[in-house]
RNA sequence: GGCCCCAUCGUCUAGCCUGGUCUAGGACACCACGCUUUCAAUGUGGGAACAUGGGUUCAAAUCCCAUUGGGGCCA
C-alpha cells in the first residue's frame, strides 16, 4: 500500500491539508505501506520555494515523515509531455482554439437555459490542417480529452458506491499545451508512475474523481482506490480560511501549540478510534488508525477543544522539557524551572507564559492600588495589613527565606484575620500586580528577599 | 443553474452497515458545588441532541423515500 501527500506550494502549508497528510500518513503506516510526499508546482506563478520550505518544515515539525520524496512536479514535464502526445496521437485528445469569451458566452447561455456547463465540443473534429496552421500562428489553445458517453463510478472506502455521467462533464481541458499539464493530467501520472495505490483527499475532490477516473481509462492506467475524507469547517460552516484567524500550521506553532496536541486534535476531527480513549500520540494513532473509523460530515475547527489538549499536553511535560520548549517565549531566569512550575498548569499555550510571568522579570512593577483591596476592606485596613505584612516580612532572615518558612509564617499570621485572604491577597497583589497569578508564596520564594520587601513597601506608598 | 456529497447535545463524536440491550454514551465548552488567598489544576454533580414529513416493521437514531438545511465541484 502506497499513499501521497500533494500539496501545491502556493501558500503556507493549511491546517487542513495537514489533515489530509496526517490521514494518508496513519492510514500507511497503520498498514505497514509507504507514504510519499509530492510538490504539485506545475502552476509556475504562483509556485514559491519559501512556501515549499513551509511545506517541509510544517510536516517535520509535526513529525509526519515521508518514506520518499519529495518529488516535484515541475522536474516532470518530460514525462507528463510523453503522454500528452501519446492521447493526442491517438485522437484522444485534441487542440482546441475556442477562445476563452466565446467559451464564458456559451456557458452563461446553458446555465441560463438550466443545463450543465460543458464544452460543446466545437473543435474536436477540426482537419489536421487547420491545427497546425493554427499552431504555426501560434494561436492560443488548449488540450482536451475526448470524453466518451459513460457512466462513471467508483467505490468510494469512506461513502461507498459514487455514480456520475461523463456526458455532464464534456471534454474538460487537460493541458494548455504539451509542456504545461493541468492538475489533474499531472495528477494522473504521477499516480500511476508513483504507484500510489490509495488515494486519501478531501471531499472537495469528489467531483474531480471521474475526470481523473477517465483519464485513467484513456491512458490505460491502473485505479487506485480512493477515499474523500471530510472537509475542516470554520464555525460558521463555512470553509476555513484566513478571515477565520490562523490557517497555517507554523502560525499555531508560534503561538505556543505543541506538535502533539495539533496531531491528536486534528486526528480526532472526521476520525476516531471507536472507543472512548482520547488522547493519542501519533505512535499510538499509527496503529489504531482505519478508515472506516472515518466519518462523512464535515467537522469544524473547534479552537477550545485544541486549546484543552494543548493544556494537557503542557502539564504532561516535565518541568526540565517546558523549559527547553519555551525558549522563544520567555526570557533566561536564574529559577526559570521553578516559575514554569507554578505556571505549568496555567496555561493553554506556551505564548502565554511572557505575559503571566512577567513580574519575575521587572524590578518594578505597576498596578491600580484598587487592586490591593481584598472585598470590603476599608482604607485603612488595607494600610494597616500592609504595614503588618511588611513587618512579618521582615522578620523573616535571608537565611530563612524559603517556600516553606515563607508559607509557615504567613499561614499562622493570616489565621489571627477574619478571613485569610485579608492578608494572602494584599499580598499576592503586590507581588505580582494582577488579578489573577500563582501563589503569594511561592512567588516571593523566587522573587527573593530584597524585591518582595521592595514591592510590600511599593505597595503601602500606592 | 446543473451534478455530487452530507445531516445525533453549542462543538468533536459513540451508536447506524448487522433494527429491540438507547429513559441515546463519552469528551470539549457551559453551570453548580468541593478543595482554595485569586486564577488555574483537580474531584463531584447538572443542563444539553437523533433536522422535518411520510413509509417498511410487532418494534426505527438505526432501513427506504421525499422535503428542508449545509457543503463541494463545474468558470
Amino acid at each position: 500500500m502506497k499513499t501521497r501527500f500533494a500539496p501545491s506550494p502556493t501558500g503556507n502549508l493549511h491546517i487542513g491539508s495537514v489533515r489530509t497528510a496526517l490521514f494518508n500518513y496513519l492510514f500507511a503506516k497503520s498498514n505497514k505501506g509507504k507514504f510519499i510526499l509530492r510538490i504539485e508546482d506545475t502552476d509556475r506563478e504562483r509556485s514559491k520555494p519559501i512556501y515549499e520550505k513551509d511545506i517541509i518544515d510544517s510536516l517535520k515539525w509535526l513529525g509526519i515523515e515521508w518514506d520518499k520524496g519529495p518529488f516535484n512536479q515541475s522536474e516532470r514535464t518530460d514525462i507528463y509531455e510523453k503522454h500528452l502526445k501519446k492521447l493526442l496521437d491517438e485522437k484522444k485528445a485534441y487542440y482546441c482554439f475556442c477562445s476563452s469569451l466565446e467559451l464564458e458566452a456559451k456557458r452563461q447561455d446553458q446555465m441560463a437555459r438550466g443545463e450543465a456547463p460543458k464544452y460543446d465540443g466545437k473543435c474536436s473534429n477540426l482537419p489536421r490542417e487547420d491545427i497546425e496552421k493554427n499552431l504555426s500562428e501560434g494561436k492560443s489553445c488548449v488540450i482536451r480529452l475526448r470524453v466518451p458517453k459513460v457512466k462513471i463510478a467508483f467505490n468510494d472506502l469512506i461513502r461507498g458506491k459514487i455514480e456520475m455521467d461523463s456526458s455532464l462533464i464534456g471534454d474538460f481541458v487537460v493541458a494548455k499545451d504539451l509542456k504545461t499539464p493541468l492538475f489533474h493530467f499531472a495528477v494522473v501520472i504521477d499516480d500511476e508512475l508513483m504507484d500510489i495505490t490509495h488515494v486519501i483527499r478531501g471531499e472537495d475532490h469528489i467531483s474531480n474523481t471521474p475526470k481523473q477516473i477517465l483519464l485513467q481509462e484513456a491512458l490505460s492506467f491502473k485505479k487506485p482506490s480512493y477515499a474523500h475524507i471530510p472537509l475542516i469547517l470554520a464555525p460558521d460552516r463555512s470553509k476555513l480560511s484566513k478571515r477565520h484567524g490562523a490557517t497555517s500550521v507554523l502560525e499555531y506553532r508560534t503561538m505556543g501549540y505543541l506538535p502533539e496536541a495539533i496531531i491528536n486534535f486534528l486526528a480526532f476531527l472526521g476520525w476516531n478510534p471507536g472507543t472512548e480513549k482520547e488522547i493519542f500520540s501519533l505512535k499510538e494513532l499509527e496503529k489504531d488508525f482505519s478508515l472506516d473509523k472515518v466519518q462523512k460530515a464535515g467537522a469544524i475547527f473547534n479552537q477550545q477543544r485544541l486549546d484543552f489538549l494543548n493544556g494537557f499536553y503542557i502539564r504532561q511535560l516535565s518541568v526540565k522539557e517546558l523549559a527547553k520548549r519555551c525558549k522563544e517565549y520567555i526570557g533566561d531566569h536564574p529559577d526559570l524551572e521553578g516559575i514554569l512550575s507554578l505556571y505549568q498548569s496555567r496555561i493553554k499555550r506556551l505564548d502565554e507564559l511572557a505575559q503571566e510571568t512577567d513580574f519575575f522579570y521587572k524590578d518594578d512593577i505597576s498596578y491600580q492600588k484598587e487592586l490591593l483591596r481584598w472585598k470590603e476592606m476599608t482604607d485603612s485596613d488595607l494600610a494597616s495589613t500592609l504595614e503588618k505584612l511588611e513587618t512579618i516580612l521582615t522578620g523573616i532572615p535571608e537565611k530563612n527565606w524559603n517556600l516553606k518558612n515563607i508559607q509557615n509564617i504567613l499561614l499562622l499570621e493570616a489565621e489571627r484575620f477574619n478571613n485569610r485572604g485579608e492578608l494572602l491577597w494584599p499580598f499576592r497583589v503586590a507581588m505580582t500586580g494582577k488579578k489573577h497569578s500563582a501563589g503569594p508564596f511561592e512567588v516571593s520564594a523566587i522573587l527573593g528577599r530584597e524585591k518582595t520587601l521592595k514591592r510590600v513597601k511599593a505597595a503601602r506608598l500606592l
